[in-house]
DNA sequence: CGACCAATTTGGTAAGACCAAAATGGTCTT
DNA sequence: AAGACCATTTTGGTCTTACCAAATTGGTCG
């Protein structure tokens, strides 16, 4: 069992994520909710500073208000991500959108200003993907670890934390989503094989290219089978008791 | 004055951030900085509860180690811009770069599925912005507002919330970097002509190969500008005074 | 009806004590 | 001499209490 505060924090991120605080809402005093779920004060502080840092809440001397959920640092992800089952068919496809551009243009910058150390380590991970022998879980593994070695080695630290932070809350789902996503090896191993090509002639044309070809294969079998996958979504996160009113 | 939990938080990060502890090293302990800086242990503990949600310290029972600055949070962009006066020429190229990227994915993103009314906004913020009187500052800020509408109208929200992390962190420097960042009004117009129609058009292709224009725009005219700006950059971030050892 | 002001509520800070886990350094065994 | 083991110390984590300052609230007066 985590700590109260953690607990708790989680508890009323939920319940904002959720809907049960709208945006601008005051959310109840800290002594308030001390008493209702029977936790120091100290702890209440502690969760609501993590609310405040993670941007779901405004937190000012007279009270704490709800912020609109755009607002939120990108850790709120993982909160979404996690309160669910089977994650949010939609908010996936967004992540994997995002990740696939930037690792468009990690690629680009490793193709034009990179060393061909890093390059030829791309294309090491690269050719261990192509007609392996790989089950689909461990692909999966290792088609994540390219993505972040090409984020790494393309030198925007920018590209680096966003890639960081999305892996990093994406790695607890990643466990329920396996099983759902099978890829096209067929076309796979065929747009791989085309990147390794961009790659070793510092083609960046080409490499746009090819990745805009994974951004398509990626719509046309992995999103369906997540979306397929959503239909039996469950909520499932532990909650802090709450204590009844006297 | 800000609290000194706050002032902490930014002199230990401006001391990682600087160099002062390497990756891997570990911090002093609690009660040691609490006696160094003169501060309540308490104000310490909200300290590293900072740094370790800023992603730079690994803090568990037994003592606090600096992490690798790629596994940060977003929210340390924020300190590197703030610790120079002018910001750091580079990371502002990369900051760029991730911008634009993301902003010609909520573009396409907008012309293939948004509303009429969402592309209408768009492209009234665009018009003000061609062949307008705004001067030089005016105009940049009105860009930024464009970017933000386009991003906020992507339906994206993985897309919203880096794009709001990057924007609420860059505010602060915008100042500093106005007075440099010359555009080329000319090409700007022509190119911002070329986004409207596109848009009107629905036209995704088109909306990319604009903004592909646009970075390398920028590439030819902001980036110089704000890194010959850059040569006399120094430090001005106010640290808590140090209390000398008995 | 509005402006103003005092009482209350709210978050913010500080100090101290205690707990559990990790790191440390010594001791013993091999 | 090297390694395993164990008690001590250090370190972060939690809880409690008290007090402060700002914002809210609700009443009162003009």
């Amino acid at each position: 069992m985590s700590a109260k505060h953690n607990q708790l924090a989680g508890t009323l991120t939920d319940e904002i994520l959720s809907g049960r605080y709208q945006a601008g809402d005051r959310l109840p005093s800290e002594r308030e909710l001390a008493v209702r779920f029977n936790v120091n004060r100290g702890a209440v502080r502690q969760a609501m500073s993590r609310l405040s840092q993670l941007g779901v809440a405004d937190i000012q001397p007279g009270g704490a208000r709800v912020s609109p959920i755009n607002e939120a640092s990108l850790d709120i992800i993982g909160h979404m991500l996690a309160a669910t089952r089977v994650p949010d068919a939609q908010l996936l496809e967004q992540i994997f959108e995002v990740v696939e551009r930037l690792l468009s243009m990690a690629a680009e910058a490793l193709v034009e200003r990179g060393r061909d150390a890093d390059i030829e380590a791309v294309r090491a991970r690269l050719s261990r993907l192509i007609d392996n022998g790989l089950d689909g879980e461990a692909h999966a593994a290792a088609r994540i670890e390219m993505m972040r070695t090409i984020m790494i080695t393309s030198g925007n630290l920018v590209c680096q934390l966003i890639a960081h932070g999305l892996f990093k809350q994406f790695a607890p789902t990643l466990e329920a989503v396996k099983p759902y996503a099978q890829l096209d090896v067929a076309a796979f191993n065929r747009i791989a094989r085309r990147l390794e090509g961009a790659l070793a002639n510092r083609d960046r044309r080409a490499v746009r290219e090819v990745f805009d070809e994974f951004s398509e294969l990626h719509a046309r079998t992995l999103a369906p089978a997540i979306k397929a996958a959503a239909r039996q979504s469950v909520r499932h996160s532990e909650s802090l008791p709450e204590v009844a009113a006297s």
